[in-house]
DNA sequence: TATAATGTTAGACT
DNA sequence: AAGTCTAACATTAT
């Protein structure tokens, strides 16, 4: 479901909410999501969220010590400090269908739920429904520091010379998550219609005036994506239940048969790497 | 009932 | 050996 700008969406929201508030219980509720319960979260407090491509990382302070929550015996003045009470991230990706919702007061969880992490102020509740979505305490600190992070630009230089002898189409190695962090299949096929290129060449035909073309339409379709805080085509909400409003923007994604804004032409759809393709034969070459 | 869905990846195939 | 392609994951909606 949530794309580059999706996550983004949702990483602004939880900056405004969590940092500053403390962990008060963790509950998981799909054994698919790659946690238990006793990661020691409890306690610590959250001191900020970001994005990493489609990762949302949230990075926590040491456990409180607070003998009010914790009650370790008065007096004794030491206080073992484990590693594991040392800061530690979490990495959550939402896949297919996850959703991030924010619930004060006490409605009951929706269905779908798999994940609920409680706080003073509210509860952060996981929802997905296809249950791809992965919660990762201590991930692996293998971080892609070397992929693009598209909305601070895409170096056409970078590009050329990472796709030069691809012949992947150049719509799959958008989409490659080693490549460039953050793209999925909305916004590869509206970048591409933006840029005029055809989603089935090769990635290493492309050529340098062409490579500028996609990062003039990535610097056009994604910042206005995130101010519209999303694309609503089916069940994407943002942290407080929110339709998106980039869906009024799109040009060809889920548009098959309907006319291109531009020519007029019949956008078509195919499928590259399995996944639904849509584009203007006449617009992009 | 068959197909497709905003993602990733292990294994098969070139 | 490295690059590319396909099926699979789990579930709902059309």
């Amino acid at each position: 479901m949530p794309e580059l700008p999706e996550v983004e969406t949702l990483c602004r929201q939880l900056n405004e909410i969590l940092p500053g508030e403390k962990i008060l219980a963790v509950e998981v509720l799909d054994p698919r999501l790659g946690t238990t319960e006793d990661e020691g979260l409890d306690g610590r407090k959250i001191e900020r969220v970001y994005r990493q491509g489609k990762y949302i990382r949230i990075e926590m302070g040491k456990r409180s010590q607070d003998p009010g929550i914790s009650g370790p015996e008065k007096g004794r003045g030491k206080i073992k400090q484990k590693p594991s009470d040392d800061r530690l991230t979490a990495a959550l990706h939402l896949r297919m269908t996850g959703r991030l919702l924010w619930q004060t007061g006490s409605e009951p969880a929706p269905p779908y739920t798999r994940l609920v992490i409680s706080f003073a102020a509210g509860r952060l509740i996981l929802i997905d429904p296809r249950r791809f979505a992965t919660f990762c305490v201590r991930p692996s600190e293998t971080a892609p520091a070397l992929v693009e992070n598209p909305l601070e630009g895409l170096p056409p230089h970078h590009l050329k010379k990472t796709a030069e002898k691809r012949r992947l189409p150049v719509k799959s190695f958008l989409m490659d998550q080693r490549f460039v962090a953050g793209i999925g299949n909305i916004y590869a096929c509206e970048i591409l219609y933006h840029a005029g290129i055809d989603p089935r060449r090769h990635a290493g035909s492309l050529s340098d005036a062409e490579w500028r073309k996609v990062q003039k339409a990535s610097a056009a379709v994604l910042p206005r994506a995130v101010e519209c805080r999303g694309t609503t085509v089916s069940d994407w909400r943002d942290l407080f239940g929110m339709s998106g409003e980039n869906q009024n923007h799109l040009e060809v994604y889920s548009r098959e048969g309907k006319p291109c804004r531009r020519c007029g032409g019949m956008i078509q759809r195919t499928k590259i790497g399995g996944r639904g393709t849509w584009f203007c034969p006449i617009c992009q070459k």
